[in-house]
Formats: structure tokens, sequence, C-alpha cells
DNA sequence: CATATTTTGTGATGTAGTTCACATTTAGTA
DNA sequence: TACTAAATGTGAACTACATCACAAAATATG
């Protein structure tokens, strides 16, 4: 964990909400912005601790994950550029759910105070901000549907076609052990390794430890459509 | 279904966000804004239907679902007063689920672009608004993770807590069939009807058709947290 | 670089919950 | 009020996955 001072001016990165703050707007958020650096596996917020950043995702990927009563769940993997966990930080002082870096990544911290003042002066930005809870919520909905509604075949083609959509690949490294793999798809790490070398042997596939090609791509979303 | 137009005045139901609009305000949301009553049974919206207003829910109650591979799926009850669908509204064209009224109802159709319009120039309304919308998506997760990690009787016991605190009594008329109450919990028609029965043989509730009445709500309280 | 620890693969067995089948009850309707 | 259609209950068979068990591979660590 590395800190560095705001530097929203310069930044490439800007979230839609930030790009519509003036200069003015900018320089403050730059005093009250701070830049943090996490290696792979660093725990960025933790479920039940106190929150009292908005907390934006330059670079890097992230899991979101909550502790069920079961096994903890990763509820999205999270690319950036993008917020991580406003609603947790909006809402109450403690974190629902915990992120965690799965590469190395870089994140501001913003001050919530800040933020919520853009959002009552700025009525660009609190449009912008509420475009994306709302994308966010039908997203959620979705995939809850997906989870509970597929089998595991299906769950895992989704999870192998949101990779490739996400790295911009047809070949990428599995930020996940099988187990993790298994917390996001819900199935155990046995089912995991199961069902991958199948989508292997069936030559859909390429797999080598965590590096995975992807031969068939037409073939994983008839599986992801069929359940 | 039977129209009136709108009182936004005197309505003794408003959201937390039309209460922070000024006179000025309410005058222009009562003129862009109708009363619409529903019965059981009716669709208020459709999924893959166009969406062209914010939709606020004023008496009643509401089963918000999707239709997923498998089943229609059944996200959320909702019970008046609250939006409905404002995520679906406001990202897209078409609505990425139903609405279906589950008992006599009265919904208020808001006129999208004043209420944008409420959002760029109101502070305080867009404040009002992100918070409901972190508070849908926190719940989202955690009903997310209760769907997917615990056991049929656990997801039974928690419909039926739902229930008791939404009619805020421990009798009430279950607002679904077996069928709908399986696609709330993501079960069979047939295990609702089974676990129902050994609630009741276990002394748990009292059930005679879709009448309940909880009796042991500290053992539902650990069935639900069980799993 | 050697040893400990974590991660992974795969067969065998167990089980929660589904599906099927059919009888019964309840609600809707002419 | 009779008739039709929908909703419900319950046993029996089936199945998708989980869990268990253990060996092998890969990673981490002193």
């Amino acid at each position: 964990m590395k800190n560095k001072s705001g530097q929203c001016n310069n930044c490439q990165l800007k979230s839609s909400s930030v790009r519509t703050l003036n200069q003015a707007e900018t320089e403050r958020l730059e005093k009250n912005c701070t830049e943090v650096l996490f290696r792979k596996g660093d725990i960025i917020f933790k479920q039940n601790a106190f929150s009292s950043n908005i907390i934006y995702l330059n670079r890097g990927l992230v899991k979101i994950h909550i502790e069920g009563p079961k096994n903890d769940q990763i509820i999205k993997v999270v690319k950036a550029p993008s917020y991580l966990g406003i609603p947790t930080t909006f809402n109450e002082k403690i974190n629902h759910y915990s992120a965690t870096a799965l590469d190395q990544t870089s994140v501001c911290f913003i001050d919530i105070d800040v933020f919520k003042d853009f959002i009552y002066k700025n009525g660009k930005f609190a449009f912008e901000l509420i475009t994306e809870l709302c994308k966010n919520e039908l997203n959620s909905f979705h995939r809850c549907v997906n989870r509970t509604q597929k089998h595991i075949h299906g769950r895992i083609a989704d999870a192998l076609l949101f990779f490739k959509n996400t790295f911009e690949n047809n070949e990428f490294i599995l930020p996940f052990t099988r187990l993790e793999f298994g917390n996001f798809v819900d199935t155990s790490r046995e089912s995991v390794s199961r069902i991958l070398t199948n989508f292997k042997n069936d030559g859909i596939i390429k797999l080598n430890g965590k590096k995975v090609e992807i031969l068939n791509e037409k073939l994983l979303e008839t599986i992801s459509n069929k359940g």
C-alpha cells in the first residue's frame, strides 16, 4: 500500500460523474482525494469495518465479496475505471461487503462530504451517479437470476465469457483459484475443476492451470443460454 | 385501471425525495403525474416493453419479477410507499423486469423528463434518490446471497418472516400461490407445499390455505440462520 | 534448494431438492 | 348451481451437485 496525493486534474481515468466537475470543483476534489496502491490479494475495504470514503478504482481488477451463511460469495468482479462500494459508503457507517484486489490495483479514496456536496450542488454530477447506480442494480438483478436458475455448466460458461470480455482477449489468466471461481459461480472447487476439464476435453477451451484460451465461443454461448 | 390527475400537494404518501420539493416544483410534479389504480394480478409494467415513466407506488403490494432461463423469478416484493423500477426507466428504453400488483394498488406515473430536471436542479432531491438507490442495491446483494446459499427451509423461513414484517402482523394472508412462492424463494411449488406442512406439523406456524399465523418466530429465525 | 503449505484433479458416495404422477381441493365462470 | 380450470398435497423415482478422501502438482517460505 502506497500513498500519493490526488492529481485529479490530470487524471485520465475520470468517472463520467467527475468529468462533469468544473475547474474549482476538480481542485477541491484533488485536495480531498488520496491515491493508494494495492497488490494482488490486498484487502481494499472489509465487510463490517467502518466506511468513511468513496472509493474509486483507477487501475486494476477487484472482487466484491460478501460473507454468506455458507461461503464467501463473490458478488462481482469490477474492472477499472469504476466506483467501488458507493452504496455501502452512502447508507451506513459499516461496509456491507469487502473488496479485494485481484491484481496490481490503484484506488482513490475520496472524502464523502466533498462527494455529497457535489451531489447537492452539481446536478450533472448527481445525474451521472444515479445513472451508474441504476446500471449496477439492473446488472445485479440479472446476475442473481443467472446464479439461481442456471446449471453449473452454464454459469461457468458465463464466467469464462465474462473474463473474455473484461480482458478483451480470447486468452487470459484466470484471476481466481478454483475455490474462488467456485465462490464466483456458486459451486464447489471440485465442480469447477471437473467442468473446466470437461470443456477442455470437448475442445471448447485450452486449459493450462490458470491460463485459459477460448476456442469455441459460440458453443460456450449455447451452453450459457441452455443453462 | 382507473386514472386520476395528480394531487401531489395534498398527497400524504410522498417519497423522501419528493418531500424535498418546493411549492413550485410540487405543482410542476402535479401537472406531470397521473395516478392509476390496479387490481390484484394486473401488470403495472412489463419486461421488454418500453418504459417512459418513473413509477411510484402509493398504495398496495407489488411483485417485481424477471423472466429467467427456467422460471419467472420474483426478485422482490415491494410495499408502498416506494418507487418501482427507477433503474429500468433511467437507463434503457426497455424495462428489464415486470411489476405486477399483488393486491389493490395505486401508482403514480411521473414524466421522466420532469423527474430528471428535479435531479439536475434540486440537490436534496438527487441526494435522497441516491440514498434510496444505494439501499436497494445493498438489499439486492443480501437477498442474492441468501437465495444462493441457504437451504429451502431457511429461505422459506426468511420469506415468512419477511411477510410478518411487511404486514406488521403475525397473522397474514400469503399474497402468493404456492407456485409464486416457489418463484420467490427459488424452489418448486411442491417443495413449498411440503415445507409449509412441515412447519405446520412442527407447530411453527398455523396454516390454512393462504392464511398463515406465525406461532414460533424464534424457531423460524433459527431455521433462517442455520440455512 | 529443500521442505511445508496451498492448490488442484478425480473417483466414490451421499443427499437435497426436482420432477413426475395422480388424487383432492379450491376458485372461477357460464 | 353445476361445470371447468386452476391450485394444492403427497408419495416415489431420479439427478445434479456436494461432500469426502486421497494423490499429485504447484507455490510459498525458511
